[in-house]
DNA sequence: CGAAACTTTGATCTCTGTCAAGATTAGTGG
DNA sequence: CCACTAATCTTGACAGAGATCAAAGTTTCG
């Protein structure tokens, strides 16, 4: 997907043209290998970062090495709050990833500067807070296969918004992460799919399932876009 | 504890004595009974609350009955974010509650009026989401006796604020509600109060717990302050 | 005082975690 | 391009934490 426009779900369609062409001027370009830490936890956040292509994890380590991952971010999202003085999460690359930097401050200067922009932030905050608020119930009350498709359906979907929706879903994080986003464990996650391609609600590929019909069974939250990716 | 002035927590120390005073007169005093509703998760949100006396529980229901308690609030929280449309979760009482009830339109204005408490508010926001991550955290990666252990420890630090710290820690909630909140049954809640309790740990009283020393074992998150009320 | 709500405790079951091999896939250098 | 190594994924056997089902105890409150 060459040419993504990232700032698209965090400036949204609002902010009139000029404003959104300063914002742009304020980004450095950055490339990123696989693996590599973008910044961790209790970081001073000098910068924040837009993501252009790639995927990244958002997670917190526990004090005995235990990981809970929070989100995903995907091209178009947003990584690091400006108010924030420091990260509350670490985030890293899978793959590699190209990023649009910012300078906190500047970004912060600006986003004061306009008290329309400071109310698309303010939204974007609480729409972070209703996804993360979606991640708890997910977690707290489901079973594995409840939680694993679940987490497939949702991740289509937001992906959906950047891919011609092909057949094939990728998947570019390894079981590992979606054990650590699900509250799981990897075995258990890979004998959930295991089941769920016996079943016949997914085919298994390399990096990447293929949802078939009789995935979307397990009850949802009702009406909920249920797209839990917390970008902080 | 009479007298608790309920913005203390949203408002904080910031905003100068007019707006505070003027804020003020934007409210209206509410008592509700104990196991009311206050507001339902879809609900148009006419009006936003401040809570002055009681606690709350903030939830949100599964299609099948299952329930995900997000947090409790207690006197000086907010119920119901401004910006919102229409609430995100569901909110009822626990034994009787005071709130000083707002018009989500007046008081939207009042904020947008100054960049001053927009920026609280967003600051609020914040807090707010970092507090939800704790919880992803701490309900996804941990065991039920850590979860009760974490749970005791960061309920009695928000009563510090409100109680002159004594003795016992008051426990308005019933067990299913703490087991709700945590991700667990409230047998495995009763059980794990009762290992605690042999293990001296910490007494049990009618709706209160005596917290000994030997409890702030579970290892905390890092330095966190490990709070998670959501009150959205 | 008595009924309703809440809590504790017990017995049993099951889902998921843990430990341990293998099988696949991806990556690297010749 | 292939061979070899490292990483990731699948599968199995087993154990255990927590869920479920059931029945007493307590506390609360009218």
């Amino acid at each position: 997907m060459p040419g993504v426009f990232f700032p698209a779900r965090f400036c949204g369609e609002a902010a009139d043209p000029n404003e959104l062409r300063e914002f742009q001027k304020l980004a450095v370009q950055v490339r990123v290998a696989a693996g590599k830490t973008i910044f961790s936890e209790g970081e001073l956040a000098d910068s924040v970062f837009g993501l252009s292509r790639g995927f990244v994890r958002l997670y917190r380590l526990l004090p005995d090495g235990r990981r809970q991952i929070l989100g995903f971010a995907l091209p178009g999202d947003f990584l690091g709050m400006p108010i924030n003085d420091r990260h509350p999460v670490s985030a890293d690359t899978i793959g590699e990833v190209t990023l649009s930097r910012f300078s906190r401050l500047k970004l912060a200067n600006f986003i004061l500067s306009s008290p329309n922009v400071l109310r698309l932030l303010m939204e974007f905050a609480a729409r972070q807070l209703e996804m993360a608020q979606d991640q708890i119930a997910l977690i707290g009350r489901r079973s594995a296969e409840e939680k694993v498709s679940i987490f497939l359906v949702n991740w289509r979907s937001r992906l959906a918004r950047i891919t011609g929706s092909s057949e094939a879903v990728p998947l570019p994080m390894p079981r590992k992460d979606i054990a650590d986003f699900l509250g799981l464990t990897l075995e258990t996650i890979s004998r959930t799919f295991t089941k769920l391609e016996q079943r016949k609600a997914i085919r298994i590929l390399p990096k990447a399932v293929v949802m078939l019909t009789g995935l979307e069974q397990p009850p949802l939250l009702k009406g909920g876009t249920y797209d839990p990716h917390i970008l902080l």
